[in-house]
DNA sequence: TGTACATCAGTGAACGCGCGTTCACTGATGTAC
DNA sequence: TGTACATCAGTGAACGCGCGTTCACTGATGTAC
């Protein structure tokens, strides 16, 4: 019997509406998406999302905090190939970053648009890429200690290694596609990316 | 005397509320920014606007307008180094993209938030996306010529490019700079975009 | 196990704030004669 | 050159739409005895 209790019933409101907003955010976007299109998406009153969050913004923040639980996202952070003067490592984050990225994409395209309004998510968007900053350090002194020249100076090279893999997944996974551009599969993404960024790091190719 | 016709008096208040609005937005973001907002800041009344545009949304075009009368675009699609496996033509091209975003950076913040809610200035921004995709086509085509390899496929390594100089420029040009980073200097950042890119493009250094 | 009452998730119409937009009015410039 | 009227840029208070938010109500679940 599915003899809900009170608890499970408003859990499972709430998991529609978090599931509801994914979806109307990857259809309208954030910023264009009212809360009675996730309330009408999720099948509920109006009244009903406030059961559960104070406003728009503190349903990102709960599906943000899903999203750190998630794992895959752990996973950027633990021990792993870490020698940046050796492709299969460069190889290993860009396809992490590009997992992450697709799993995560509506979640992460409203992470953005929030941003730009809103200055508590733009510092938000900052510490996430800050924290991905500090790891890849690391990974880049391998580079110089292997006798290879960086492009710029760490911090530089960092932002430009972070921003080009980011703005490229967002391209390819968030926004439709050009008209006339054929998109590239996982594969030939990751290894544009690599190839690319370990040139661009290293002087030399592979 | 400065005896102001109506003619005058109107085209001077029309670019009072351009300048504010370009002030505006550079200081809260297109989409945080109200008329009255613009109209105070260009210390008109409220109404006033109207008799100049019919929305915000037409202001930005009028802005998107001049900047394309403005010339400095021209000069990226007029004729100049072009042939990629010398460093020098990646360099004149970086530099030049770096100089147009620094001179119209509110308007292209503007363009890129109005994209993020409005379908046609998404495609307005595609658009110029595609011209200089187009441009770099024959570009890039010498490096493959001169035996190099590139890191994908035309398509993929241009939008890598565009992509990495585009957000580059914005993470430096048009954002707040992340607290206890050092924003580079502008020969900084096109040396450093240029070393990555010809290093990206051709798997060589120079 | 049954009854009476309390609590709570969900409902949707109504409310009200913020802001875009209008419009009657003012004072100055232009035009007709 | 002067006078009377027309036109227009600008004004700012008022209007009204859209949408976030509230709240009295419903029906179902939980609790007390």
């Amino acid at each position: 019997m599915t003899a809900t209790s009170r608890k499970e019933k408003a859990a499972e409101t709430e998991a529609a509406l978090k599931a509801a907003a994914r979806r109307v955010f990857a259809r309208k976007g954030y910023l264009n998406t009212k809360i009675t299109d996730i309330t009408a998406e999720a099948g509920r009153a109006a009244g009903s999302f406030y059961n559960h969050f104070a406003s728009k913004e503190e349903l990102l923040e709960s599906l943000l905090a899903d999203l750190g639980a998630s794992g895959d996202e752990a996973a950027l952070a633990e021990d792993h190939l870490s020698d940046f003067s050796d492709p299969a490592a460069v190889r290993y984050h860009v396809a992490m970053y590009w997992e992450f990225y697709k799993e995560h994409a509506p979640t992460m395209q409203a992470l953005r648009q929030a941003a730009m309004v809103n200055d508590a998510f733009a510092r938000t968007m900052a510490s996430f890429g800050a924290s991905q900053a500090s790891d890849l350090t690391g990974h880049l002194e391998h580079v110089t200690a292997a006798g290879m020249r960086l492009p710029a100076r760490m911090e530089l090279s960092i932002a430009m290694m972070f921003q080009l893999i980011d703005s490229f997944a967002q391209m390819w996974l968030l926004d439709p596609a050009p008209a006339g551009w054929t998109p590239p599969t996982d594969e030939e993404a990751v290894e544009a990316l690599t190839r690319f960024v370990y040139r661009g790091f290293t002087g030399r190719d592979y």
